[in-house]
DNA sequence: ACTAACCAAATACGACGTGTATGTCAAATT
DNA sequence: AATTTGACATACACGTCGTATTTGGTTAGT
């Protein structure tokens, strides 16, 4: 036994982010309660408030980590395309359909900007957009695309993407809308390319 | 003198609305209280309650109303283009600049999807969404398009268009990386273009 | 081994905000 | 003129956040 302190305070971290995604994720930012939050893993609002600071900071580490994840993952994907912008769209189509998953949906796209502000400014600084950012930059340096601003063609390649995928999960079948959106998608982005 | 009844609650509902915009601006939704916002008209909560339900009755309202006149002014300037394609690269530019407006940001683009859901579903069906999918629709009649699902492509266009916008605001100096931003965004769209 | 400083977490507290239930008074109706 | 309707005000109950204070185990120093 003999536990370190400080390894009991990053279990407990660990706990409470858990926590936190899912009562996130569930109910919403504003409808989760910080004290049933903290007491489904053994805790009280005082252990939060304590290494989070507020109830925002604790949303911010949630988004963090699910951003991670999510550009983790899409690198993942785009890499095992053949081509560098194949690899693109791959990260594209992989975005929305991540971006289906209600965890992510109602925690990063609806209530993460509302409450966190404008995914720029976020602490976590946004892994999946620095990362699509960065398959712009080397498209570009091979004069696969047209000139354009890197960071620009991000943003809006994102957005587009995101706001694809909060439709198609509005939608009544989104299994039925999804390759509708992808193709959309992936038809917009060529806009992108250099004239051959 | 003799006001009717409907009168003054037609009065009262305008001024609800308009103090709900003031509020929602300048606080967000979350930290907008609503007696404060209903004293600052000369009412109370009773007033509000009757009228709209609850508080994110008053925010539909209240969206509604921003989102039918920023429809209104993008088809206005659409318009103004000699092209229809034109007028729809010029709407989309319209709504990145409206979108630079702090109280189109923060109620229609970061409180709204996060309260009321996924614009789609808006009571208000979301004007500005209905009017550029009928511009890709008449683009696609002409054959100036390739095929897409109209709706998909409306709805990545003004999802690329608001996100852009969200990132001008949010840059140190929006006016320097305004430009840049329609420039992508009319690159981006360019990929629906039918070969010439 | 004993004590003292420390610190993560618990507990207690104050302020506030929403939604609802009840009351009231002017306007509409007959 | 009496009655009914309904728009709005008032009062209350409930829940939440954030902070100030306290507690008890952990670490370090002698």
């Amino acid at each position: 036994m003999a536990r370190r302190r400080q390894e009991t305070m990053e279990e407990n971290r660990v706990k409470l982010i858990a926590a936190g995604r899912k009562a996130f994720a569930e109910k919403g930012y504003a409808a989760a309660s910080m004290d049933e939050l903290t007491a489904d893993v053994g805790l009280t609002r005082g252990a939060l408030y304590h290494n989070f600071g507020d109830k925002r900071g604790l949303l911010a580490a949630v988004v963090t980590e699910i951003d991670g994840e999510m550009a983790a993952r899409a690198k993942e994907i785009g890499a095992g395309a053949g081509d560098h912008w194949q690899g693109m769209l791959a990260e594209g189509a992989a975005y929305i359909e991540m971006a289906l998953d209600p965890e992510v949906q109602r925690i990063v796209l609806l209530d993460g900007p509302a409450v966190l502000g404008d995914p720029s400014k976020w602490p976590s600084q946004n892994s999946c957009l620095v990362a699509t950012q960065r398959s712009v930059e080397q498209l570009l340096e091979k004069g696969v695309l047209k000139p354009v601003d890197p960071e620009a063609a991000a943003r809006l390649l994102s957005g587009a993407a995101l706001n694809a995928a909060l439709w198609v999960a509005a939608s009544d079948n989104p299994s039925d809308v999804l390759p509708k959106a992808i193709d959309a998608f992936q038809t917009l982005a060529s806009g992108l390319l250099a004239a051959r």
